[in-house]
DNA sequence: TATTAATAATTAGTATAACAAGCAGTTTGA
DNA sequence: TCAAACTGCTTGTTATACTAATTATTAATA
């Protein structure tokens, strides 16, 4: 057989690529005024308070210098400041203004509904396939 | 239960990013001296000649901003080479030049064996979930 | 305690990624 | 046959990704 393992990586790539583009046309079509990841960022703010930015790093699977451009694009929109952490000055606190609080209650529900669409047709069982694979393949390649 | 939807798409989202970055990062310590995307289009020049940047950019699932960017690196780094068509003067016809040959024997069996490793304590049956699965999620998404 | 090591965040450089706009060349159709 | 529509490619802009290097601060240790 000719490189699966190759267009499996690929398949991968390329349905990633999918599910997010799709979801940032309709944000975009919906003037959500926020891209996916920076959203990403944003529900994580509302669900955990008082992270630093290494933190918050971690929990959206991003980088810290990523995460800083993202940080600023957020707060040059209003929706999210950097408080100077109380005890580690070389540390920011990040969190939602109030701007940024209405801002998750207001597209929390629309991005629900536009994250189903790719899901359709799959059942739950195919969920748990979908996870178990994935972890799999992030756990082989995290033993670093 | 909260976002499972969007909980899938992160999983989808950093699962593909550490299959690239894993291999990104065995290209460079080998010193390959290319990128997984520049990889990607190198093979499939290598599988079929006399494609123009269109037809490359669909088979590699690129769009055609994207690809041009990546043609100039590989020309840069004499490994591919553009060639006026015969019959259409607004086309490509991108090729390997010999070096870019080389390259891809060189590179193939390496680059095999670097995939394998995502793959690793799967079988047969998770294959073809995991194709099923992802297929179903981009013709969910492709019916646009 | 005086260094050294480690950490948090930023900055810089290169490479994708998506989209819009533009140019040149080709095809269509009245 | 000529203007409109279309196609192939490029360029510009913004955002994300990864690496490496830098700065400021804190922790560790000889």
């Amino acid at each position: 057989m000719e490189e699966p393992y190759s267009l499996y990586s690929l398949l991968l790539d390329r349905t990633a690529r999918s599910v997010k583009q799709f979801a940032q046309r309709q944000f975009k079509e919906l003037g959500f005024n926020v891209t996916v990841d920076q959203w990403l960022v944003l529900r994580q703010l509302y669900e955990h308070n008082g992270l630093n930015q290494r933190e918050l790093a971690e929990r959206v699977f991003k980088d810290t210098p990523t995460l800083t451009r993202i940080i600023d694009l957020l707060c040059s929109k209003g929706l999210t400041e950097r408080v100077l952490h109380p005890e580690d000055r070389r540390s920011f606190i990040v969190q939602l203004t109030p701007d940024g609080v209405k801002k998750v209650e207001q597209l929390k529900p629309q991005i629900r509904a536009i994250r189903l669409k790719a899901w359709n047709g799959l059942g739950e069982e195919d969920f748990r396939e979908f996870k178990r694979i994935l972890s799999t393949i992030n756990e082989n390649l995290s033993s670093i």
